[in-house]
DNA sequence: CCAACTGTGACGGAGCGTCAATGTAT
DNA sequence: CATACATTGACGCTCCGTCACAGTTG
């Protein structure tokens, strides 16, 4: 996994690398730091630094950029349980013909239709014409 | 439905009638609007400004109450579709116990399992011991 | 010693809530 | 005429991005 140090990563977002360590005072980035204590930025960080950066230029400060940020997390978590329970219903569909095709089968093997048995004598069976 | 003037509007959200014009200049709230355009504050008006108020304490500004306000309503809808297929992935799996139980008894009363069955000739029936 | 990091402090522009002035209708 | 509405402009406070300065490390 790559890591860039903030110059970098401010270039790639696009940034002052003032304005990154001021979003990490009010907690928007965490990135990592090394022993020497600098600053190393993720693929993940910069992705989230932009993503900051197109909603401050929607003219959100930085407070709501960090609900917005929050709430779009609970929206992916969200959409996933609805993806999720959406497959899982029509896995329940075909479930249900499979479960009633299993059923009407073992009946098939295990049963006689009425209709379809004669009551014969046995040892006296019948050649059919 | 009750509705308030700007002055009533103001003092129940607890709020200067001025901010309440700022809000709707900017898209925040819309007031209807009397024939001789005064603005009319509803129930669920004023319930709006209330949540703007909650916001802005945070320190959100407006354009991310705004931004903000629009994805609880997201999330209200995506809330409530979980739920719904929730109960619909309920019903499926009581809907297979039903109709796999339906199938069998319809296989019941049409059909007679062999090993029940006993080959007798007809008319020559055996009396039970 | 230079380059890039670290932090803290200050400054300017923008956003926002409030006040003030002015006009209109009941 | 007094009151409450309307709109518009201005002022002060806060937020935020950037710059500046000082200290540390390779």
């Amino acid at each position: 996994m790559a890591l860039f140090m903030i110059s970098v990563a401010a270039e790639l977002a696009g940034m002052h690398p003032q304005t990154l360590r001021l979003y990490e005072r009010r907690g928007l980035v965490r990135p990592q730091r090394t022993a020497k204590n600098t600053r190393r930025y993720s693929q993940h960080d910069v992705e989230r630094l932009m993503r900051i950066q197109q909603l401050t230029e929607l003219g959100l400060n930085l407070a709501g950029v960090e609900r917005v940020l929050a709430m779009e997390e609970q929206l992916r978590v969200l959409a996933a349980e609805v993806q999720r329970l959406q497959a899982q219903l029509q896995e329940a569909a075909v479930e249900l013909r499979r479960e009633i095709e299993r059923v009407e089968r073992s009946h098939r093997f295990e049963l006689v239709p009425v209709s379809h048995t004669q009551i014969v004598p046995l040892g006296r069976r019948r050649r059919r014409a």
